[in-house]
DNA sequence: CCCACGCGTTAAGAAACCGTCAAGATCCGC
DNA sequence: GCGGATCTTGACGGTTTCTTAACGCGTGGG
């Protein structure tokens, strides 16, 4: 999913871009000022983010520079400044688009499309190796340890994806479900049972000893790195 | 040198662009009208264009769908319309930017800064050779492997680039409609397999067995090279 | 010891998806 | 306008994937 990174002090524009842009499908990351913003770009990296330049602590371009200092993300910049200069100093801050408050929601979606267009190419690598499989989670690719290529399904990269991106972390019965099914099938265990099967039979070195998946009974499964 | 093309009907804009952009160090070609634009987009491929909405022949979005239909150069579209609808199409037929007539021509020259800054530096190799095939993707030519010239539609070029550019990367059903049909097509993936199938039908040595142009059922398609 | 329960496994039918074809519709140069 | 190329649209059968149900196994409690 992508993931959008807003950065504004403006409650009420942060509320209606939260509730339009999770409409459309976007991840929503919110943050009231520059500070924030920076730290949620380093934790959590976003796919595109939206920067107001008239925030409390930092300026606007500051921030862009600071982000441009180690990331290639794209930059959205809104303000309700006229002057000319001001776009031309974000612009040449690394900003990849600039708005002029007030702008419609309408054109703000076309303009995260656009800017989205672009950016295509193999940018995150988003890879996790153990002695048995790897898998590019971006390119949707999985191969074993003798590096052949191991096919999956839609609903097999949608559960592996969720375990690979929390090692460790146990992921539970209900949370898998909601995700990968929706929020109306959370006791379907059975689903669940069927395609770790499937995963374990198609990644594991012995699948009816797991040692990468395992089940947490009663709870739910965890990915175990090396 | 960077190769500007200019689209527009006004004289008086058309000389003021040629001589500030003359003035940074650009090669500006100028036209007058859509038709003639096209033309020379495709005898002298610029680096970036203008493009006015308000032409006299063509609207100024189906100059950007035909432009897109063969070529991913930045697009800046420039307009004196105000409605925001006539913003959201021209973006979603894939122009880059939007700015409303009037403009400061130092904002315009940051809004090229920052659309150029965006393309040059992921260059990827522009010719991809297989056993079965070689395409040369900036001059538009494609061999089989007895050396004989493959015509390719408009549509199969756009596909087909995409998919080249990402190699073993799956790229979604989503990613490929939104990228050659724009974003209201996202669902229409009867497109993608006909358009596919002529693709193979060209290029694979075994059509009904895809060795370069593969599926990965439910989720897209992808270029795995030799 | 037996039973209830959760989990893994398997297989078969249902549903979704894909490749293919061909008939209109549309766009283009002439 | 005319004719060719290209794109859209709908239908069909084959394949992949998902759902569903049944069974076996082990564990822990009665």
């Amino acid at each position: 999913m992508t993931r959008v990174l807003v950065v504004d002090d403006d409650r009420q524009l942060l509320r209606a871009l939260r509730i339009a842009l999770a409409a459309r499908g976007y991840e929503v990351v919110l943050a009231p000022d520059g500070t924030t913003g920076l730290a949620a770009a380093q934790h959590t990296p976003p796919d595109l983010m939206i920067v107001d330049l008239g925030l409390p602590d930092l300026d606007g371009v500051a921030v862009v520079q600071a982000i441009r200092g180690w990331s290639s993300v794209p930059i959205l910049v809104l303000s309700a400044r006229l002057t000319e200069q001001s776009k031309i100093d974000a612009l040449d801050a690394g900003a990849d688009d600039y708005v002029t408050k007030p702008f419609g929601m309408g054109e703000l979606l076309a303009r995260i499309r656009a800017a989205m267009r672009r950016t295509t190419p193999a940018d995150t690598p988003a890879v996790v190796t153990t002695a048995a499989f790897s898998v590019d989670l971006a390119a949707k690719r999985a191969v074993d340890a003798a590096g052949s290529e191991v096919r999956l399904t839609p609903t097999e990269w949608h559960l592996l994806e969720m375990l690979l991106r929390n090692p460790d972390r146990l992921i539970t019965h209900q949370q898998l479900l909601q995700e990968v099914w929706g929020p109306r099938y959370s006791t379907e265990t059975n689903y669940l049972r069927v395609h770790m099967a499937n995963l374990r039979r198609k990644l594991e070195p012995d699948p009816s000893r797991p040692r990468y998946l395992r089940t947490d009974p009663g709870l739910g499964y965890r990915f175990v790195p090396d």
